[in-house]
DNA sequence: ACGGAGATGGACT
DNA sequence: GTCCATCTCCGTT
């Protein structure tokens, strides 16, 4: 199978996963802008036994269901997830935002990360957004953020998403910290990227 | 009403 | 590598 058909066979997601890297996050809030570039993504397609979405619709996961670029961030543990949706409606599936890299507003982000980080070290450096939890924290991505639509966003929303100039070269690698469908290739990281989670 | 699981992060050995 | 903090949702009672 080439990497056409097995792509749509594994439908949107894996094709917008790719599209994400090297577009760029801004991110409005009373305190100020904050700019930051996609460098690692991961897909979550239909059908897929480690996406949200694989056991059908409940409230939590209702936003991988909707049209594409509404997003869906939740919780795991004490840290919070963004996901931008990728499917038609009724298609759940979409695309998890695992690390970006810092461009605009890092005295915000620093800020976000220490005060969501109390009594512990002080986050900064790559530190700040390599990792799903700690991008949100640093970009204060909150779950009352769940079902946004970053596609209808105009310039001044909470938050959007501008694309890139450049298709970056791209390393795809098994996905992190899930226990099925451990394999597939659907991690997807800008080739030497320092900003990338592992 | 309750128990368990989870696409994590941070501290520590 | 290991441990666990701490929250929301979901399936079951």
């Amino acid at each position: 199978m080439d990497r056409q058909s097995l792509e749509a066979s594994l439908g949107e997601a894996t094709r917008a996963a790719r599209a994400l890297l090297g577009c760029t996050l801004v991110r409005t809030t009373p305190a100020g802008l904050r700019r930051a570039r996609i460098v690692e993504t991961e897909a979550y397609p239909a059908g897929d036994p480690a996406c949200h979405a694989f056991r059908g619709e409940t409230r939590r996961n209702r936003s991988l269901f909707a049209r594409r670029g509404h997003i869906y961030v939740y919780r795991i543990h004490r840290s919070v997830c963004l996901n931008v949706a990728t499917g038609r409606p009724g298609y759940g599936e979409g695309v998890l935002i695992r690390a970006v890299e810092p461009v605009e507003g890092v005295d915000l982000m620093e800020r976000a990360r220490t005060r969501a980080s109390v009594g512990r070290q002080m986050p900064s450096g790559v530190n700040l957004t390599n990792g799903p939890g700690k991008l949100c924290q640093a970009l204060d991505i909150e779950l009352e953020l769940d079902g946004f639509d970053l596609l209808a966003a105009r310039d001044g929303a909470p938050l959007r998403v501008l694309p890139r100039r450049l298709a970056p070269p791209i390393v795809a690698t098994p996905r992190i910290g899930i226990s099925v469908a451990k394999n597939e290739l659907l991690r997807f990281v800008i080739r030497d990227s320092a900003w990338a989670s592992r």
